[in-house]
DNA sequence: AACCAGGACGTGA
DNA sequence: TCACGTCATGGT
């Protein structure tokens, strides 16, 4: 049984049967990708020139906190509510949530969490204003209260194109039923074993995850998981 | 009506 | 380290 081989295998799967999913999505880019499972605005399949501006790159960065444990449709509409209220940069949020707190919390509401994130996104802000070089390293994000192991990844990949591979519990469900990880193996184990397993580029690190994602919608997102899945059952090693 | 959603943090063992 | 409770809201 070659592992490295299989998680290459299984990405060609998975990308065999749904397609490029053109993630990050972003709320003013009209893409169209009509398989995805949700919201079919927003995505941009085969094309990975993303961000193009910074204002997409503090889209993804937002995002990236509004989404923890959260329904990607609700934080569309944080992302169009906010949008209406501040650019899409630190200075603007955090000048803006400074001034009118309750505003500002009334558009993430829909998100959940919104103390938390109301924070969280005041904190990531003020890491970017005083941030000296382009492209912070992963320690430093680490640092940001908010920012823990996955959204750290997901700004790396998805907004400054670092080849860094983002796991999610998606992830783990998947692979731990096909018996490559344990389900409670730790974040850095499974990102390592990704990391060292799967021969991609910054893109395909992009395209893997999105495909684990709409993957696991479908198969994993009810106990017990992936039972009925079928695509992937070939790939089982026990 | 319980359960889940593209997690992170604080606490106590 | 690690398991567990907490954080909020909307959809199914």
């Amino acid at each position: 049984m070659n592992i490295k081989n299989n998680l290459n295998l299984i990405y060609n799967k998975l990308l065999e049967t749904y397609s490029y999913q053109g993630w990050w999505p972003f709320i003013d880019y009209e893409g169209i990708n009509p398989t995805k499972t949700g919201a079919i605005n927003g995505y941009h399949p085969k094309d990975y020139d993303f961000p193009k501006n910074e204002k997409q790159k503090f889209e993804v960065i937002f995002g990236s906190i509004l989404t923890q444990n959260t329904a990607w449709s609700s934080v569309e509409m944080a992302l169009k509510n906010l949008n209406k209220l501040v650019n899409f940069n630190p200075e603007s949020l955090l000048k803006f949530a400074n001034k009118n707190e309750e505003d500002f919390k009334d558009a993430i509401r829909c998100a959940g969490f919104v103390n938390q994130k109301a924070n969280y996104l005041k904190n990531i802000s003020k890491f970017y204003i005083d941030l000296q070089d382009e492209i912070p390293s992963r320690k430093d994000i680490l640092s940001v209260k908010g920012i823990g192991n996955e959204t750290a990844d997901s700004i790396l990949l998805f907004a400054h194109k670092q080849k860094e591979f983002k796991v999610d519990a998606y992830t783990k469900r998947i692979f731990s039923y096909l018996g490559y990880i344990n389900e409670k193996d730790s974040y850095m184990s499974v990102k390592n074993f990704f990391e060292d397993n799967f021969e991609g580029d910054v893109n395909q690190y992009q395209e893997y995850h999105a495909l684990i994602v709409e993957h696991a919608k479908r198969y994993y997102s009810k106990t017990p998981y992936g039972v009925n899945d079928k695509i992937l059952n070939e790939f089982k090693i026990f």
